[in-house]
DNA sequence: TTGAAAGCGCTAACAG
DNA sequence: CTGTTAGCGCTTTCAA
């Protein structure tokens, strides 16, 4: 463990083993045109003197790092955990290494001008291209590729993955329907989003399908946490003709509505069905059935995209947009 | 989205905004020394070009970058989750953002020559400093400090973090004991780890200190994982006299001992006591009682100690050794 | 097969 | 207050 200042460099290795720079750099990139012996005297230097090339430089002049970077809003949640499991298992199969940015906190990123700047600072030089999770800004200035993962746009500048939002909704919605369920009430999210946007459409249409009167009491106003969800579920219960299913915008919100029915001594599903969406990452509320979303499989997918686009095996790089499947798991009650 | 070659550079700023580099540079490291109208017109300038300097080129050159990493083994398993969390927690406290490295593949870090190849990869370029997680390597060359958490070795030469396994298994056996418990099995971990030796030390001297003999019998050969776990358990609790109580080496292998005793129509803790180590991840085993490592609590202090060093606040870089409380969390049943 | 030299984008003296 | 210049450590022509 040395002070400041670059202990060894190609210098070093090269005045040790009585070469030139040059030779020492074709070495360390597997360059043909070396005398085997010269090869492996340059070798053994190296690991003599624990020499390690730096990135910095190296990325500076040749432009390529086998790195790829993943910038996460915060690191803390399941949310962003499971994606990072996903991305994770796809850089394993991968020649890349993975580099997770993060600032440890949600406001320092959630500005637009922000993320700007961390895509560019990875991007511009350290990394061979970058997955960016939940991103609020449409588009981006950046050197190398970028893939996002549930943008907060129908469509950005940038190949993207997306959660069915839409058709998960509809399909939530006509499993509680089939069960016999007429009134459904349904949490919203925060209305900027496109998760929540699309999530009430399938609402919507879903009833419009089924010939169900839309009825707006039904609706109330959230914003994916549980606290609010709390509130408004609670405004949904007291309703005179209450809603015998509740459909929550998200995990968040599914969790918001148990507290309450456990509150008011309602048991889940017998007396009220309720699904969630994305994961219910907390055990405690493991009765909940919920639209899950395959956060990991997200991750993985993006990652792949990624290379390819790295790889130049995709042409449009502007217009890949896959979106994964979601899955309803657990079970409400007929009514 | 461009191609290849860096897009927009400080060439460029300056030659749009009719000025010279260095004077751009200035700018874009606040020095004061700089009309506050040339000032201005370069700010708009770098805004207009959405210009971002590489961290490539900058930390070449002034070796600083305000970014602090994180080496993991593997980013999947809550013992690694949780460490993350406790780094963030501290970062976001900080000037310093964090970018974690992993290769996605415990295989491909366990050796400990990649290990000390990441450190260099990070620390001898983009990083201030690095914390490396349960380490193999017993010294790293490296030009920036370096921070480990429950490293492999005693006594390395970089300062760590370790949970305080020795007195943890005394109080786990000194718990048991007083709960009227005499025959208390023992899952070993592996051997080699620090960890390991010292939770098996825990136990000897906590038997020894209440002068109950030692029996080979109940000390069976585990390797941290639940399947092996399994195995040495159902060993143990075939025994003619069989242990009332078993302390696990780890949360795994607790959760080996739990699905042998499922199995067995053994009832926790009524008909056995049973004491993991680390955390209990999955909420399955919750009455399963913990010696609870503090984890997230680990990485902080790592992060905090880690920033103290690159501040130079701390003057003895190679002895700082911090240790961190271990709560036992459950209850186990009186014998 | 090897070396010399140019420069990647940036900062930090040193002059003016 | 601003410009000129010399590298940071590396890769990559171009010559030898």
């Amino acid at each position: 463990m040395r002070s400041k200042k670059r202990s060894v460099t190609i210098q070093d290795v090269a005045k040790a083993a009585g070469v030139s720079v040059s030779t020492v750099s074709r070495v360390l990139n597997g360059k043909i045109d070396v005398a085997s012996e010269t090869q492996e005297h340059i070798q053994a230097v190296i690991e003599r003197l624990d020499y390690t090339s730096s990135l910095a430089a190296r990325s500076m002049r040749s432009h390529s790092t086998n790195l790829i970077g993943l910038i996460m809003p915060d690191i803390e949640y399941p949310y962003a955990i499971e994606i990072m499991k996903g991305v994770n298992r796809a850089i394993a199969d991968s020649e890349y290494d993975l580099l997770v940015y993060t600032t440890g906190n949600v406001q320092k990123l959630a500005a637009a001008s922000h993320e700007q700047r961390f895509v560019a600072l990875l991007n511009n030089s350290i990394t061979d291209g970058v997955i960016i999770v939940a991103p609020a800004t449409p588009r981006f200035v950046s050197d190398s590729p970028i893939v996002s993962i549930d943008p907060h746009h129908e469509y950005p500048n940038y190949p993207s993955v997306h959660a069915t939002n839409y058709q998960g909704a509809m399909d939530a919605m006509q499993y509680l329907m089939s069960l016999g369920h007429t009134r459904i009430g349904f949490i919203s999210g925060r209305s900027e989003l496109e998760s929540a946007k699309r999530r009430l459409m399938g609402y919507e249409d879903a009833l419009k399908e089924a010939g169900i009167p839309y009825d707006p009491d039904l609706v109330v106003p959230g914003d994916f946490t549980s606290k609010t969800a709390a509130v408004v579920s609670r405004q949904l219960l007291a309703l005179p003709n209450r809603p015998t299913a509740i459909f929550a915008g998200n995990d968040q919100s599914a969790m918001g509505v148990y507290e309450v029915a456990q509150e008011m001594g309602l048991r889940i599903p017998e007396d009220l069905s309720v699904i969630g969406f994305d994961n219910i990452p907390d055990s405690r509320y493991m009765n909940l059935t919920t639209v899950d979303q395959f956060l990991s499989e997200m991750g993985s997918i993006a990652t792949k995209t990624l290379i390819r686009i790295i790889h130049h095996e995709t042409l449009d790089n502007l217009n890949v947009r896959v979106e994964t499947k979601l899955v309803i798991r657990g079970s409400c009650a007929p009514r």
